[in-house]
DNA sequence: TATGAATGAGGATTCATTCAT
DNA sequence: GATGAATGAATCCTCATTCAT
């Protein structure tokens, strides 16, 4: 009967609960999810720590929500770039542009990108969430490549297993861990491995 | 003064530490680094709370050390069959070898490669520890690979390339998330894959 | 200027009044004083949080009301009977009609006669209204002795051993606490005193 | 696992216990339950707020403990006085003994009276405390009665309802409520009405 | 070295009350 | 009068860390 949380219909609430969920998002990539704490969050959002709690149940809640939020900005132009496809599928073109947008992704939240890849090992609803978009991006991607007349073996696996391998290597090369690295020759072989694999 | 944390040298003392990391390895696993207290750690290593304090400078200190603990553990077989490998290198054995290995490990220490791995995003150390580590096994791998008179272009990209490639390959092949996806299928791509690489 | 609480005056407004004092009348007795929130009190009433604050200076306040209501609920039914009251007394038939009153009453209100009771210690005001509330059913009581010519030493005291008597069984008979007890053995006990006190 | 509460062995430990205990009786007399904070018992107990929790689970915890003190030190000499009873018992001199008894308790501890009844109407537990409490106390007086030969119909009615009436006249005794009350004329009354019941 | 009691700052959350609309 | 969003002080409790023994 308690905590029953506001679902805001006033554009006025719409765009507090917004802000609140921006405050989050800054700060949880900033100092990460345990480094953060309410009222910090509250102050950022310009509103009382009292009205956190009217419109999200708990600190969680709002992790939930940033996370939602952050899945939204970084793959939707993935989805969008799918939904797009035309035949005939020119791999050539297509994946040097995938991992562009991806590591574009990567590049503007790669900070909540840790912090939330980082709360999936503790939190069921975070780690499902991650597992449903991985899914939802291999079945499109799927659909798309068998309506486009692309036929091949595996589809799914060589999906995904191309995914895998795209955002490892944006990942790597948005925080550019090792010196002895020529990134670009690296993504070169991305390239060609997954072109392979569809051809 | 303060906080002087000494480095037993007592045998007695050197176990005791052991113990405490050993729970630490055990909680930080079960309930990740947030879920766990310093009571609790000394509790399940059967010491009291305040001498905690004399084997570690903080709580992340034993963080810290279990890591260190987690890398032996995890790595030093690949790093100990990488030491073993002679000439001819034959790839289409090798690796297999290498992701049943990786796989192993996964299967084994999954909980706490999560709870690590959830770390560095926040914790500088930890993630340094990490870069440390695939430098040091791609290092190690490259010179191998060289001594033993296999001569590739780009053998780091290429070697780094494959790693991360196993490394994603076995979280999923562990974690076994996606129903739609035959995890045997995907392993042949991997072995496929890096094995053309090298040759 | 502040804290000006309405009388209404306007119909609908003495409406809204009433329905608030009734949700808190609920609530006080479901949960307690302590466990009850303004806004559950609004909802329940079917009003917004900020107009509870337009009919009453405060949740206190509301308490205050509810116990009005309390007592008159419950004591006007007695004062009544005590009102018709007709010479000759038989205390003989009086005395039981009494006490069954008192435990028609007790039966019907009881959450809320323990909620404003469990106040009394803690707020005055209540403490003050139910002291002033046996004060005058005792002088009622005792004016319609005297009117109805029964004369008696210390009639004040009687009426008020007598009524403390009924209401202290009245708790036990209707909290039914003890299982050892025959109650209506009790309730004959009381009768038996009363009438002896008064002959 | 968490939250596990001392039991302390310590002798210094128990002191400390009884001064939170302590601490707690008073501020709970003082301003009720609902107006104290744990960290005033801390405060007035000279301890911190946090080794509160070691020693109680929670603030209701101590709660109870200050019950069981207080029900100890208001009722033990009750009971001893009755472990004392011999034959033949004089109830002209043992009834004014008890109200007696019961008035000074009343009076030593009148505003810890209040404050724990009225927790009873919310705590399920602090209630079954106090019925408990009757029920012994009933107990032991039926026992010793039928043991030093005094024979009667229906004893636990009767001293139930006796225990009642003390009860509640010590109250009004104690709290001296109502003006135009002669408390020594009911006292009377009292003792008249219970040593009639028990001859 | 070792103990575990003690500390107290910090944090999530609630709720009576106010205020802009 | 009425709404319900907003406020922010207050509260319970936790836990990393210290310290007396």
């Amino acid at each position: 009967m308690k905590n029953v949380v506001r679902e805001p219909s006033q554009k006025r609430s719409i765009e507090k609960k917004n802000k609140i969920i921006q405050a989050g998002y800054e700060l949880f990539s900033e100092v990460g999810y345990y480094g953060t704490n309410t009222a910090e969050i509250a102050k950022r959002a310009g509103v009382s720590t009292g009205i956190v709690y009217g419109y999200f149940q708990d600190k969680r809640d709002i992790l939930i929500c940033v996370l939602e939020v952050y899945i939204e900005k970084a793959f939707d132009p993935l989805i969008k770039m799918f939904d797009k496809l035309s035949a005939p599928i020119k791999f050539n073109d297509l994946v040097p542009k995938i991992i562009n947008a991806v590591i574009k992704t990567h590049k503007q939240n790669k900070k909540m990108h840790e912090a939330l890849h980082s709360m999936a090992s503790t939190d069921e609803a975070v780690n499902s969430e991650f597992i449903a978009l991985e899914d939802s991006i291999t079945v499109k991607l799927a659909e798309q490549l068998k309506k486009l007349g692309v036929s091949i073996e595996n589809p799914m696996e060589k999906i995904h297993f191309a995914m895998d391998i795209i955002q490892s290597f944006s990942h790597e090369y948005v925080f550019d861990k090792h010196e002895y690295i020529d990134y670009d020759v690296m993504r070169e072989m991305v390239v060609t491995t997954i072109i392979k694999m569809f051809e």
